[in-house]
DNA sequence: AAAGATAATGCAAACCTTTGCATTATCCTT
DNA sequence: AAGGATAATGCAAAGGTTTGCATTATCTTT
């Protein structure tokens, strides 16, 4: 008996033909009489052959495999990009290999590290609230591994990018918490130095000045995390400030619901005496109680679209010369039960 | 200018020395005179030498890799798991692969497959709820994989296996649900093939011969889904029935949110005219309104304990012949407001 | 200084597959 | 039947690293 697992060679050996014939064999190459090519596979086939994978990526110098740097993976935003990701590749030649940064700059400099060491073909991330500096994704470039951004723009990165336009969906949620007679609307925003809370919390400054209401430095507040603890502490000094407002607008969902919370907490009505809206429509989010008003992001779609593009970039060989590609997901507002009705007028 | 990466044959060239001799001074080698490992060190070093990777994977016959096979990873439950996992896994020289069966058991063979491809090291999986034949895991292990279970048992299947005690679980809650005044207690339960919600359904079934309550058909469904939208027609069901329950226990929190929903919308009151307890204790259950009473599982430690477990079995050259652990992790009861209070006496 | 011991390094195989080029076998044509 | 064309297969390198064994260089001892 043979040790381990059947190579090219011991399927060679006994048919007495070179390693080389039984490869175009089992890789129809023309140059190969009918009966060879059967005889290979009839034996490739019955000894349960299978290409060693290793030897294929030392050889093309190609790991087949592409990377995923998200920050977390336990809210429903990033675990559902994930699987639109996922979807896509599974049905690829290739494998992906997920890590967490855990929205730290230094694990996430780490991770590319060990992404170049395993040598993965793309990368595809959706950099750590910390992150400033852009260094590391270049690095990866230079060694001419694609990147492709998505969620959280790398702003100043050349690189292709698939975003959402937090903007637009901070202006309409809050356009929209304007026309349904809230004049005090306060923010419970995220880290500045992130694209998509910076693009809210500007939605959220325009639509304001849009409507030629003030803003007041006291009804905005950045909350350290993204978990519902970390709303609870801005939440609970918000309310206690003497100018009350009558609508929050919070940078994600989980933010919203603890500030329903505390709003509930202190005796205010959900949306009476407080309106709430959130980001990002998790699924919970409508089984809440008052059901959450929130903005809707295609996460799905926002990793589909990652994975393709990067798979795009793998397949064609001109792939370099290509120009980076930028899409932006347009959000949508979801009018629930934790804000006061609005009808739009016709 | 040469092409690509450095490699050890390069520094062996400008050094004059044998490809054996940077390879042996990079490895500190004991036979290797201190300067000549320091030149070579020096000029890795300068060169940006990395070790390529694939070539010891070929050589070693080894990915380093680790597979991890999931149902899916938008619940929280999942995605904890393998963020326990990743955590553990990171610090060591392993990289993991996670893969998504969507609880198919089709979906599941191919992954096996692939990950027989890639030839990974171990895998680490919490079977599809499809599932009942465990031939492809034994086709892993008959390629000396060690495989580590987590979560849903395999019946029959010789392996590492961490666990929960869903049974004692379950049974805790619906004992709880009895003593604080429950009679007619209701069972939104899963597949009846899957160990987890089978044990549960046990559990409960127990609880009630125990208290001597005797057991209704028609307070028993078996919900296809795991999440909010598929618990909504059993719950309409159960709650139209002639015959209302006073409690619910459900096999998860989603199914017990829908739940609760539903009852809501009936017009009971919770836990006044219902009691409702889920199972999980995903973190937005306690934000629920009234507060989500349920099980709680310790899902990073079964994470974590389960990738220890597999790095023990790569580790250990003695692997093959150490007798397969079994852990079985308790859950613990969370009584919050959708139940009614209960004082245990002293 | 020569022999023997030891320290330092090199060679080549092994891991497995693919592929350009060389070679051999087969066939056709005159 | 011989030459040339063509079909079929083999050889060997390449991809990068490690490692047992062989070899060379250096040192020690008498």
């Amino acid at each position: 008996m043979k040790k381990g697992r059947v190579t090219i060679t011991d399927i060679a050996k006994e048919l007495n033909v070179a390693p080389s014939t039984v490869s175009r064999a089992l890789n129809d190459h023309p140059a190969l009489k009918k009966e060879t090519k059967q005889a290979v596979r009839a034996l490739a086939e019955k000894l349960g052959y299978q290409p060693n994978f290793m030897a294929l990526s030392l050889l093309r110098q190609k790991s087949n495999t592409i990377g995923v740097i998200v920050p977390e993976i336990t809210s429903h935003f990033f675990s559902a990009i994930i699987t639109g990701i996922q979807d896509i590749i599974s049905n690829s030649e290739y494998n992906i290999m997920i890590c967490l940064s855990n929205e730290s700059y230094e694990e996430e400099a780490i991770i590319i590290k060990k992404l170049l060491k395993i040598q993965v073909d793309a990368v595809l991330v959706s950099p750590a609230s910390e992150t400033k500096n852009f260094d590391h994704f270049r690095t990866l470039q230079k060694n001419n591994i694609p990147v492709v951004i998505f969620d959280r723009d790398c702003p100043g990165l050349e690189a292709d990018k698939i975003l959402v336009d937090d903007y637009a969906g901070a202006f309409q949620a809050v356009e929209y918490l304007i026309k349904s007679g809230c004049e005090k609307i306060a923010h419970l925003g995220g880290p500045l130095n992130l694209s998509t809370t910076k693009h809210r919390l500007q939605g959220y400054l325009d639509a304001l000045e849009n409507a030629k209401i003030p803003v007041r430095q006291e009804y905005i507040s950045h909350v350290k995390g993204f978990s519902h603890n970390d709303g609870l502490k801005p939440t609970t000094e918000l309310l206690k400030s003497s100018h009350l407002p009558d609508a929050i607008f919070a940078m994600n969902d989980s933010i919203a619901i603890s500030a329903m919370h505390i709003a509930r907490k202190m005796g205010m009505r959900i949306p009476e005496d407080i309106s709430i809206v959130g980001f990002d429509d998790e699924p919970h989010s409508s089984y809440f109680r008052p059901s959450l008003s929130t903005v809707w992001q295609p996460v799905y779609s926002i990793g589909m679209l990652s994975a393709r593009i990067a798979l795009g970039r793998l397949n064609s060989d001109n792939a370099d010369n290509l120009a980076f590609r930028q899409e932006v997901f347009k959000p949508e507002l979801v009018v629930r039960g934790s804000s006061r009705p609005f009808i739009v007028p016709a």
